[in-house]
DNA sequence: GAGTTTTGTGAAGGTTGTGTGACAGTTTTA
DNA sequence: TAAAACTGTCACACAACCTTCACAAAACTC
């Protein structure tokens, strides 16, 4: 059983953008543009849990909150808040209107998918994939550990979320670019030679104990797992 | 399904130059010369990804793509915006405005029939083709592999681009000259014999094992893949 | 078969891309 | 509050790779 979420966003750039990445990441993903588009929704398939942007036309995010919550047909639906920078001060009231987690924009994918990933632990543990598996290493997210030959490899934040992203997609290069673009955020402007160094510090800690290297790096290209 | 791209460009050398080399590469392709054109194309039949002069007459490539990204009626089509150097530092706002990528004049073909392929990839996964093959050879461009009798086969990046060159149209002849267009760009440039080179440098590497011989010299036309 | 044109290829030198230790600043932990 | 862990950047060294050249080999011409 996958998770079906419904993603409540006007700016259809980044719509599409969420969609491809959730469809990728293994949820069935749908798209309402706006408040009533979103209700109707959820009144024709009531989904595993929404994202859902505060400002929004016709009904705001936080009114589509209200209504849902009030409605005694639509169970409890888990809701993550996307919220501008600029409304961050309100985001009490968003939760006290019944929102899960409210995440502010603009913010790094894999950030989104964590905390989409937290809440659903929350609600529909049977629902979440907790571990990822690729040849003699497994990424297990609930307990934020990492095994290879069954011994534990200490890493820090920056290298668990690299590995993480690379198993996602075993053997799929990436380019510098797009690890900063997963990993930092399409905001942020972090130099291009850091990825190396992170990689580099994963490299070191995964190989630690004289076994072949777990990434590849593709000159001119980027970095990728060994999928082997 | 074969991608329809709408070119928007008003230098007339190069929109053909684009047109020829995207339906060679399996794209439906149509031209606009102005970005008043641009627009009715679009509304005429939505187009699966756009390239977009910066500097266009009646209405510039940045209008264009605001025009498109503010109307909700044009679903969010993926756009490549060419920028000459000059303009480079106004990258930000072609990516603020909503383009999804850019490429600056001038170019390489090869690069940007790559970046076409990763905004397509991101935007419409289903409609982008990731491998290449060709009679016991496979190239995979998400894992930049290549496999000849599914054993590995070890490249370096200019190798890796003409290999991918050749197969995008096997069997077809390609002169020196045509491959330093695609593989190192129009502006670069390099000693004809270069490309002698790299080709011997890719039949060995391909032919290691003594399998025959998978490139074809023409005498003085040019190279092509075996087609067999 | 001699002369001409075209191509194959080893070697040399230059260029680019990558790995990595060090460091100063920041955040987390104890 | 001090110590430990982590982060992002830089500079340097090294390895991989690129380009050119010269000469040898092959293919073609007559």
């Amino acid at each position: 059983m996958i998770p079906y979420v419904i993603v409540v966003e006007d700016e259809a750039a980044l719509a599409t953008l969420l969609q491809y990445n959730l469809e990728k990441e293994g949820y069935e993903v749908a798209i309402a543009s706006d408040g009533e588009e979103a209700l109707l929704m959820v009144s024709e398939r009531v989904p595993d849990m929404m994202v859902l942007d505060w400002m929004l036309p016709k009904l705001s995010g936080i009114e589509v909150c209200r209504c849902l919550r009030a409605d005694k047909s639509t169970p409890n639906i888990p809701i993550i808040m996307l919220t501008a920078r600029s409304e961050e001060d309100e985001r009490v009231r968003g939760l006290d209107t019944g929102a899960d987690d409210y995440i502010t924009k603009p913010f790094a994918l894999s950030e989104l998918l964590a905390r989409i990933r937290a809440v659903l632990r929350r609600a529909k543990p049977s629902l979440i994939e907790e571990s990822l598996h690729c040849g003699n290493m497994v990424l297990d997210r609930s307990t934020h550990k990492v095994l290879r030959h069954g011994k534990e490899v200490p890493l820090g934040p920056t290298e668990f979320r690299l590995l993480e992203h690379f198993m996602s997609q075993p053997g799929r290069v990436f380019s510098r670019t797009q690890l900063i673009d997963a990993i930092w955020g399409t905001e942020v402007d972090v130099e291009i030679r850091t990825v190396d160094v992170h990689v580099g510090r994963l490299r070191r800690a995964l190989n630690a104990g004289h076994q072949h290297d777990a990434i590849r790096t593709v000159r001119s290209a980027g970095y990728a797992l060994r999928a082997d």
